[in-house]
RNA sequence: GGGCUCAUAGCUCAGUUGGCUAGAGCGCGUCGCUGAUAACGACGAGGUCCCAGGUUCGAGUCCUGGUGGGCCCA
């Protein structure tokens, strides 16, 4: 069957849809796991991705990675799971549900019904999942669709609930409090990651105000605060014990601050363009001023205040009682010299870096605030109002008292809830953890995988090392509900491992919640007997799970672990994971170690491999609100899911890449159209040829040099591609394609032209047909996994369509094997060579002036080396072809046509010389040139003894000291590079001028018959008409090959009446009138 | 403050275990080609391989210390 037709000018996106409705036709993926069916297993695990969005670019970058992988491994006949994850709890959905709603507080939500609400979060997760997986497919994206996974299943709940009972075995569940980030309006605690999004610029007052020191009457301790309403909740007051305070003397009043903090002059940490908008701080020096004379009668080291006591500013509110006996000086290595005063207030209750400190002193925490931001009743005048809005009524109350020393406007970046951009607080609240006490075997466990790069492994063991107890809950509704049952008369809590075990332990409200997902509100119901006390209304703890714990328990819960163990054993350890790197250390990558480490004690992977993020063109990241976001539909439609493919595959995947129009364009120029045109030239001529590559075969007799150095260079890249994609690292595959599309292109291609066109099947035609069909056909299956669309489409054509019993999908047929025997590194060199020198010889030309259309009598090559040698000898016709020439030859040397000149560089050589400048100036301008060259060149260098009797008389000549010319006389054109020497014989004979002649009359032919629409093949009548006697010598001499190339039937000297096209053009100054019309032929 | 990482042409990036004259693409300039090509090709200009030391016959590459950027932790 002929092949079909090609059009150079491809819709891509058009063709893509095209293929993907074939795949859809054909069953190509089920047929395709149909086909390694109980073959040996590759094992590749999926992180989950969020379903609470439609896919943006930076989504395609790792679901290329997870296929093209998973296409390498299926193309070797292993077995593949092919299960994709979705991820579906968290307050990432509810945030977008309560939007939905316009609901602003937990209040709301509550009102409106947790059922409801849950039901609705579920019902999200769902849609976007069915979004995501019609995109996927759109990216080409070969999974089991039918069977993804969801976090929100209950046997990925429950699985975590075996892996928390297994902690609670272990002793390591406990009930604990810590200091967070908390938001006053939605009622939770913000992890870290959530506050990055919220820093925003803001002004608050800060105060400046005095601890008086109880046993030194008089005496105070200056403190610095930027939230005056902690104030209320302080406990103690920290300083750098090594650094230097000083006692300042004012009125009767002694003053202990920094000294550096008094001296310096103090800034505000802003960033950037903003800089000037900002009110310079006053120093503090300048505060004392203000308040009239003042003297440092002591300096001293922090240490000697450690220890002392104080009186705090609110010690009369009840709710600070138990501050009031702990208020001493502590000592904190953390304090700094450059913000503040030197001495820091320590509020335990109210601040991050406060509670750990706290903790350790075992010093009390006061923590003031209800969960909607708003004081306690017992902190007085403070009772029931916003912390946010009390600044003024402290300050005011602080002076009054006696307590402030001064107050300012501090514009700092401060952070705020990323959902309802309230300002946070730090707030202390009772959370559960998982004691980390163990982290030891969870790092043996991820020494055990490998990692790429190899870096994340001390990234990921250095997060292990540092990270604190795992808090798992979350004050919120959408999650995994903690399977934790908390006694209210006693207080034991007991954690349970599954949903067997929960209807075991049922005392009341199973029936309520039985059909249900194990979800708030329904779970809830269930009460269980308190195995301490008795109590038989035990409910489970408010708290839903941390979300990477739903992510963290999938290499069990969705390989079988609790369901099929026999099944389970078959797929872990995953052989692969990939997912970008930012973030994952501390996220999934360590639940997973985490998990995996508590249930089996070893890592569920074997190698996991990290990528970067996705920028924008400029190198920005992207950004929704900044308009730099592009989604994944929008680019498919665009460019192509190939090139987005391609462009992912070729970033060097620890490092970023960058999405846009440029980038996405070089791609399409560098790899997709230069392919896509080398398969549309071969198989538009096989169709006129009625090419069939069983027919046509060659042997290796009669192939050609260069088809024995493609295929040569093809099997090179076969082996190169095995091990790109069995370790990883397809970038190294993109790039040597890269190499090959281009010598493909413009050497093998290019050259080989000519070898297509003649009508007879000779040995030559055979051999290039058949090598070229091979090179495109192997190559295309290469590159298959990276670009499935456009390979499926040319396999289609190439290789399904000619033969009855071949694949129906490229996916199908397994990757090519290479083989070494035709590999033939001594070919390639010399091709090299041959490229370098026709190079070389074309910089020569173009410093002739002669354009390469007019023929030359000579080329002389001075090879370098014995490989450069051979390339001429063997080459021979591409010299002559490519340069235009009727003759190549080599020559050992080049001394009787090139003359080398030395000229000294005095910029460098002036330096060397100094006062002997004149002198050895004359002395390296007498030096051999040529013996000069050979001795500089490679780095070498020349003693140069210009006056014996003086040492700096002797000197080192260096390359950079000479400029050596070469001039190549005045028939010569020539150039060189390292040892290499070209020259090109200038001289024109009226031979070759008329030749010279004769091809530029062709040219412009060419160009007035394709400009009157004429076929390849038509004939035509060509009139040549000019008066100038060379031109008409020219045509004379010419005229057969004139003919022959333009198809001409017959040239005429006199005009052509009515001709099909006409142009009048200037040849070498002369003019010629050039005319023709299609020949009307007569059948003989 | 600690960990990891990056720094190569105007821009985006290659550069295996140390080895001949440090490369590509884009952009720029010049020329050419244009019956496979949404084009392309050739040639050219453009470099302190961040800085300073060290190891070595030899360092973009290895080591130490700085500077600057990124990520993470505190």
């Amino acid at each position: 069957m002929a092949f079909e037709k090609v059009e150079p000018k491809v819709d891509f996106p058009a063709l893509e849809r095209e293929m993907l409705a074939y795949w859809e036709k054909t069953q190509a993926f089920d047929k395709l796991r149909e086909l390694n069916q109980g073959n040996p297993k590759w094992s590749f695990l999926d992180g989950p991705i969020t379903a609470n969005n439609p896919m943006g670019v930076h989504h395609a970058w790792g679901r290329t990675y997870k296929d093209l992988y998973q296409r390498y491994h299926a193309s070797l006949g292993q077995e593949l799971r092919y299960q994709n994850g979705f991820d579906c709890q968290g307050l990432w959905v509810e945030v977008e549900v309560e939007k939905a709603h316009g609901f602003a507080t937990k209040k709301d939500i509550e009102k409106f019904g947790i059922g409801k609400f849950v039901q609705e979060c579920k019902d999200r997760a769902n849609h976007y999942a069915a979004i995501q997986t019609e995109q996927s497919k759109r990216l080409g994206y070969w999974m089991d669709w039918d069977n993804s996974y969801f976090t929100m299943s209950d046997e990925n709940n429950y699985g975590i609930w075996a892996f928390l009972k297994k902690c609670f075995e272990k002793g390591l569940i406990y009930k604990g409090k810590d200091v967070m980030p908390w938001c006053p309006r939605c009622g939770t605690g913000i992890s870290q990651m959530e506050m990055n999004e919220g820093y925003r610029e803001v002004g608050h007052t800060s105060v400046f105000v005095k601890f008086p020191l109880r046993d030194r009457p008089g005496e105070n301790l200056l403190v610095w605060t930027t939230t005056p309403w902690t104030l209320s909740s302080n406990v103690a007051a920290a300083v750098k014990p090594g650094m230097t305070y000083v006692k300042v003397k004012q009125g009767d009043e002694f003053f202990y601050v920094g000294k550096e903090n008094f001296e310096n002059a103090r800034s505000q940490p802003v960033e950037g363009a903003n800089k000037s908008n900002h009110p310079s701080l006053m120093a503090i020096t300048a505060m004392f001023k203000n308040n009239g004379e003042f003297e440092i009668v002591e300096e001293l080291l922090g240490e000697t205040l450690v220890g002392l006591t104080y009186d705090g500013p609110f010690d009369m509110l009840e709710g600070a009682s138990e501050a009031v006996g702990a208020h001493r000086v502590i000592a904190w290595e953390d304090v700094t010299a450059t913000e503040g005063a030197g001495i820091v207030h320590i509020a335990p209750g109210c601040g991050s870096d406060d509670y750990r400190l706290g903790k350790e002193l075992g010093l009390p925490n006061i923590a003031p605030l209800f969960e909607d931001g708003c004081f306690r009743p017992e902190f007085g005048y403070l009772a029931g109002k916003r912390f946010d809005q009390v600044a003024d009524e402290v300050v005011a109350d602080l002076k009054n008292r006696g307590f402030l020393f001064a107050k300012e406007q501090y514009i700092h970046r401060y952070p705020h809830c990323w959902r309802c951009k309230d300002e946070l607080v730090y707030r202390l609240v009772d959370e559960w953890f998982i004691k980390m006490d163990w982290r030891d075997e969870i790092m043996n466990s991820a020494k055990k995988a490998q990692w790429i790069p190899e870096w994340g492994l001390d990234r990921e063991l250095d997060w292990l090392h540092n990270m604190g107890d795992w808090m798992i809950s979350k004050k919120r509704y959408w999650g995994l509900a903690l399977p934790i049952w908390e006694c209210g008369a006693c207080g034991h809590f007991e954690v349970l491992g599954g949903k067997d075990e929960l209807e075991a332990r049922a005392e009341s409200g199973w029936e309520e919640f039985e059909g249900n997902s194990p979800h708030r509100p329904w779970v809830d119901e269930v009460k269980i007997c308190c195995t301490k006390c008795g109590d038989k209304n035990v409910s489970r703890v408010k708290e839903v799970g941390n979300p990477w714990l739903d992510a963290s328990i999938v290499p069990f819960s969705t390989m079988g672990y609790f369901s099929d163990p026999e099944y389970w054993k078959e797929w872990f350890p995953a052989d692969f994971v990939v997912e970008a790197l930012p973030g994952q250390f501390r996220n999934w990558f360590y639940a997973l170690l985490t998990v995996s480490t508590m249930m089996v004690e070893k890592p569920p992977f074997k190698v996991l491999k990290g990528h970067g993020l996705v920028l924008d063109d400029t190198g920005k990241p992207m950004h929704k609100s900044e308009g730099n976001a592009i989604w994944f539909d929008e680019a498919a439609e665009e460019i192509g899911v190939d090139a987005m493919r391609w462009l992912y595959a070729k970033t060097s995947p620890e490092r970023n890449v960058l999405f846009g129009p440029h980038h996405c364009d070089e791609v399409r120029r560098e790899m997709i159209l230069p392919w896509w045109n080398i398969y549309s030239f071969f198989c538009n001529l096989a169709r006129v040829d009625n090419f069939d590559p069983k027919e046509q075969t060659t042997t290796d007799d009669e192939r050609s040099l260069l088809d024995n150095w493609i295929l040569s260079d093809l099997n090179k890249l076969i082996a190169i591609a095995h091990e790109a994609y069995s370790k990883f690292d397809v970038a190294k595959l993109c790039n040597e394609s890269r190499r090959f599309i281009e010598v493909l292109s413009t050497w093998y291609v290019r050259r080989s032209r000519r070898r297509f066109y003649g009508p007879e099947w000779t040995a030559d035609k055979r051999s290039a047909y058949s090598t070229l069909y091979e090179v495109l056909t192997t190559f295309n299956r290469i590159i298959a996994p990276i670009v499935p669309f456009m390979s499926e489409s040319i396999y289609q054509n190439l290789v399904a369509n000619q033969a009855e019993d071949a694949a129906a999908s490229v996916h199908h047929t397994s990757f090519p094997q290479s083989n070494a025997a035709l590999i033939d590194d001594e070919l390639s060199s010399q091709v090299a060579a041959t490229l370098r020198l026709v190079s070389l010889a074309r910089s020569a030309r173009k410093d002739s002036k002669l354009k390469v259309r007019q023929p030359l009598a000579e080329l002389v090559v001075v090879p370098a080396n014995d490989v450069e040698g051979q390339a001429v000898a063997r080459f021979e016709d591409h010299f002559l072809e490519e340069l235009n020439v009727k003759k190549v030859s080599t020559r050992d040397g080049a001394a009787d046509t090139v003359t080398t000149t030395l000229k000294p560089n005095m910029k460098t050589l002036g330096a060397k010389l100094g006062r002997h400048a004149a002198a050895g100036r004359k002395m390296v301008a007498d030096l051999n040139p040529a013996e000069v060259e050979v001795s500089l060149r490679g780095g070498g260098t020349i003693s140069l003894t210009i006056d014996a009797s003086s040492e700096e008389g002797t000197i080192e000549l260096e390359a950079q000291d000479v400029v050596i010319t070469k001039s190549y006389g005045d028939d010569w054109a020539g150039a060189c590079d390292g040892a290499t020497i070209v020259m090109i014989d200038k001289r024109l004979t009226p031979e070759l001028k008329h030749e010279g002649i004769a091809r530029d009359i062709i040219r412009n032919v060419q160009n007035l018959r394709k400009d009157a629409g004429l076929d390849i093949a038509d004939r035509i009548t060509l009139s040549l008409c000019s008066e100038n006697a060379q031109l008409g010598e020219a045509i004379a001499a010419f005229n057969d090959y004139i003919a022959s190339e333009t198809l001409a039937t017959n040239i005429q000297t006199t005009p052509i009446d009515s001709p099909t096209g006409k142009v009048e053009v200037k040849l070498d100054g002369q003019t010629i009138s050039i005319s023709l019309v299609k020949a009307v032929l007569v059948d003989s």
